[in-house]
DNA sequence: AGTCCCCGCGCG
DNA sequence: AAAGCGCGCGGGGACT
């Protein structure tokens, strides 16, 4: 598997597509039709450069053209143009074009078709901002990229990142065109076992509508607004429920008539806003969800999702993603992914025992460094997001006495972070330094003239962002090794052969119906739809796709990701 | 009417 | 239980 990968210059001049071999070859000028001939004939090895996935991507699938890999320029330059392990990022910086959302013309989303002459700005999910996409814009840029890598303390690693970044770029389109297999029938199912009757417009279906009742009269208001959260919080304590707030936390602590009601009112009309009727209507309306997911989304490199709260199904909902007749889903999740990952990155060869096999929990109590599960997980979380009171926060000192590389790790990354600096993941994804506010926070409280509130308010926010940078390189390292493994599945997955047309999927009405694809990923899950016949070949993938991301990063650090993996109709939880 | 912020809660 | 990370979204209310 060591095909030469050659990178491929793609810009546009009006209505005709730029591409040129490498970085000096001969630029040839292409038509669509030709740019997809030129696409779908290319070598294996091939490396696409464009400016942004989202210009190319969508077009190439909807005429059923896979790419195998591609450099997302705007993607890479953010992850870049912030590396502590670039020797000299100004050039990347000084290119204040590709530094993302300020300047450009504006780019049509994946799912904005339906919207694309409806030109809202203000839309945010339709439309964002673009970086260039002429041919010397992209070729400067893949220079800068190129010699960024070349000359930084990592080249491989960041080399590797920005793979990972770029396939991610690729397979968040994939996801979206191939959508989550979903029963409208469990839905609605759900919907009616839980929140009763469907209104016929307007209304509160029955259920909701009678605890609403019931809430009503415990409060004996029978015109009380529920939904208001100053309004209710009036109602309760005008009956003698004197919370402080209305979350569920605080009121299960009460003891009153009206509790009872008051937290099921909630938690149904909860579901009934965020995945109701009218939601199935808006995002399943033929039996697949397709969000909109946006790879490096979030600031630790997790992918973050944009419209029909893609990272955010509920559990109780989680059976109507439903594979297709003839076809399974693979539903396959990593164990404690994060300290896992604190383990080989820190070289931590106890707390890499303590998670040899499934349960890094019990490894840790096993080892004595806790008594129970429940205080082990607790000490651990509380490790990786600095918890310093409570129960977490007693328990931490035990974790530092018992696994001291692994939370060195973590406290140094916290004590940088306090003191203003920055932090790198494994592969080289750095934090944004302190803004400016942070700075003059920080100095107001060293003046003479400071007060305590200023001091106080100093130490607090400097604490806040030792949290962050405490938790950054270990989030942000997951993400990495999450995007590894995706990957080298999604690479396994294309050479998988298709099924004949009898087989394919109904629902689907692309490439993806006839062949095992990715319909689903959530930070340390995913989900694979698969036809029967290569349910098995699809998880030995997925597994040994594990195996090559753990030693892509880690090398030959003896460190365990076991992923809890199940072949089933549906994805609801075991 | 539009915009912004807070609250609360769903996910990892 | 809500102290301790990262998100998105819907609803209400205050403001323009």
């Amino acid at each position: 598997m060591t095909t030469a990968v050659r990178g491929i210059l793609v810009a546009r001049d009006g209505d005709a597509i730029l591409v040129a071999d490498g970085d000096e070859g001969p630029v040839t000028r292409l038509t669509t039709a030709e740019w997809h001939r030129t696409v779908r004939d290319a070598a294996p090895g091939t490396r696409w450069v464009w400016d942004d996935s989202r210009r190319w991507y969508p077009d190439l699938l909807a005429a059923s053209i896979e790419v195998a890999r591609c450099r997302d320029l705007r993607l890479c330059h953010v992850i870049l143009q912030a590396s502590t392990r670039v020797a000299d990022p100004r050039p990347l910086r000084a290119a204040t074009d590709w530094n993302v959302a300020e300047a450009g013309e504006l780019v049509p989303m994946p799912d904005a078709t339906a919207t694309l002459f409806d030109v809202d700005v203000d839309e945010g999910s339709a439309f964002a901002r673009g970086v260039p996409s002429d041919l010397a814009s992209v070729r400067a840029e893949y220079a800068r990229q190129q010699r960024a890598v070349a000359e930084s303390a990592e080249p491989d690693r960041l080399r590797l990142l920005l793979a990972a970044e770029s396939v991610g770029a690729l397979l968040a389109i994939e996801l979206h065109a191939a959508g989550v297999p979903w029963s409208r029938d469990v839905h609605e199912r759900i919907l009616a076992e839980r929140l009763g009757t469907r209104p016929a417009h307007g209304g509160l279906p029955s259920r909701v509508e009678a605890l609403a009742a019931e809430v009503r009269a415990a409060l004996d208001d029978p015109s009380a607004s529920l939904d208001s959260q100053p309004k209710l919080l009036r109602a309760l304590h005008r009956v003698g429920v004197m919370a402080t707030s209305t979350s569920k936390w605080e009121l299960e602590k009460v003891d009153h008539p009206v509790i009872a009601p008051l937290l099921a009112y909630k938690k149904l009309t909860r579901l009934l806003s965020a995945n109701g009727w009218g939601w199935l209507e808006e995002w399943a309306p033929d039996g697949r969800f397709r969000p909109v997911y946006v790879p490096g989304g979030v600031i630790t490199g997790r992918w973050a999702s944009s419209g029909g709260g893609a990272l955010q199904l509920p559990r109780e909902l989680r059976p109507a993603v439903h594979a297709d007749p003839g076809w399974v889903l693979i539903v396959a999740d990593v164990a404690q992914l994060e300290p896992r990952v604190l383990a080989a990155m820190a070289r931590d060869e106890s707390l890499a025992a303590a998670a040899r096999g499934t349960d890094l929990y019990e490894g840790i109590v096993a080892g004595g460094v806790v008594t129970s599960r429940p205080e082990a997980k607790i000490a651990v979380l509380g490790a990786m997001y600095g918890a310093t009171t409570g129960d977490s926060g007693r328990l931490v000192p035990a974790l530092r006495r018992a696994y001291p590389r692994a939370m060195g790790l973590v406290d140094d990354a916290a004590r940088i972070g306090e003191d203003g600096g920055i932090v790198t993941t494994w592969l080289g994804r750095s934090t944004p330094p302190p803004t400016p506010e942070w700075h003059e926070v920080q100095s107001a409280a060293g003046a003479p003239e400071a007060t305590e509130a200023d001091r106080t308010r100093a130490r607090r926010s400097a604490r806040d962002r030792g949290r962050f940078t405490r938790n950054f390189v270990v989030q942000g390292t997951a993400a990495e090794w999450a995007a590894a493994w995706l990957a080298d599945l999604r690479a396994q997955l294309a050479a998988l052969p298709a099924v004949a047309d009898a087989d394919a999927a109904p629902a689907s009405g692309s490439i993806f119906g006839v062949r095992a694809h990715l319909a689903f990923f959530l930070h340390d899950e995913i989900i694979v739809h698969v036809p029967r016949a290569h349910a098995e070949a699809a998880a030995d993938a997925v597994r040994s796709a594990a195996d090559r991301a753990t030693t892509l990063l880690f090398g030959t650090f003896p460190i365990d990701f076991p992923l809890d993996l199940r072949i089933t109709d549906d994805a609801a939880k075991s």
